[in-house]
DNA sequence: TCCTTTCTTGAACTCTAGGTCAAAAATGAG
DNA sequence: CTCATTTTTGACCTAGAGTTCAAGAAAGGA
């Protein structure tokens, strides 16, 4: 009983993960938040308890897609290499699309809150692990496929892409899509 | 004539860099640069014009000490990698020294200027590109010095290399030293 | 000495962030 | 229909950000 919700909490949040993706966790607003998402300040602190809950939340989505994402460019068809070379050059396509460069809300999430928010820091950690965790087994896969060196260092190699996707993430609010992909390229000559 | 000023000028910027580099530009407020640098806030208004103006003099100070330190890095004796090692390892010692992970100035104010500071991503992009050069210029040292093989391409090296810096400033807040130091073994086998 | 100039400082001001709340509006139960 | 329950909303509140300013202090010049 009682009066139902006026909005599905899917898409507040959904829409909540936007503007902080594009403006920070800092940068936006509870009056920013109500715009974006249609709802009433008020009904936001009733739902949802706090900015940094709401926020909470709007990672937690984040990483969900996130990650679906990558479990679906490591099990599309072809070596090791080419399905890594596919999903870097997405990331890269993702970050230079959008008219404003907004990143990656886990990188820049780390930047911002890593080391001043306990929460945020275990999170960003956990999601950065998790990252490294699916590239090492699609490289231990390549191993047993034969099209990956077996004296490759298959968790050495998932950290130092990790390590890159993170510099890409960095590099592409400044430089444009042939400077990335020539990165890209070079890193993957390490393996 | 005038009354002389009660302050070094440099030694307020530096006392800035250290606040804004460890609580970022919105995260430090002029009460806080206040604190910090000894001097009361109307005396930094009256003397920098405004907080955005004390922050660009902080970022220029950083970027001038940084390439001094990575021009005598380079400099050294040793092969083109080694002396690329060496400057790696002391950045990523730099990053987990101090209590507080406060990662690279540049970094943090890329992600959290670039794209809404038409200034701010002038200075980083440019101070970016300067890091760029002077890896390149010391590969291609190393090709003439014969250690560094010749069809290595120099700039494509040199901006994997900013990269991979870029992603260990990212890394340093949530992963530990011999972690990031296999990241940059690993980086290094490209050339 | 007095004047001009420059610096120093805390008080004061405006604006916004982040959050609370009371009153009104929807529901289903009885 | 009335009630208990839950949601909705803008008004309201407090604290702090970022900035300005007026009053005073420390110099050198006439």
């Amino acid at each position: 009983m009682g009066r139902p919700k006026n909005f599905e909490p899917e898409a507040v949040v959904a829409d909540a993960m936007e503007a902080f993706w594009t403006n920070g966790y800092a940068g936006t607003s509870p009056a920013d938040l109500a715009e974006a998402t249609g709802v009433a300040k008020g009904s936001l602190y009733h739902s949802f308890g706090s900015k940094r809950e709401l926020f909470g939340k709007a990672l937690d989505l984040y990483d969900r897609v996130g990650a679906e994402v990558t479990e679906d460019y490591l099990s599309r068809p072809g070596t090791a290499k080419e399905c890594i070379r596919a999903y870097l050059l997405h990331l890269v396509e993702m970050d230079l699309a959008g008219p404003v460069k907004r990143g990656c809300l886990v990188v820049n999430t780390t930047l911002e809150l890593a080391g001043r928010d306990e929460e945020a820091t275990k999170a960003v950690r956990r999601i950065a692990q998790r990252g490294i965790d699916l590239l090492a087994e699609r490289i231990e896969r390549g191993q047993r496929d034969g099209d990956v060196a077996a004296d490759v260092d298959a968790m050495a190699v998932a950290r130092f892409l990790m390590n890159t996707i993170g510099g890409l993430r960095v590099m592409a609010r400044g430089f444009d899509g042939p400077v990335l992909r020539q990165v890209i390229d070079t890193a993957l000559a390490v393996f």
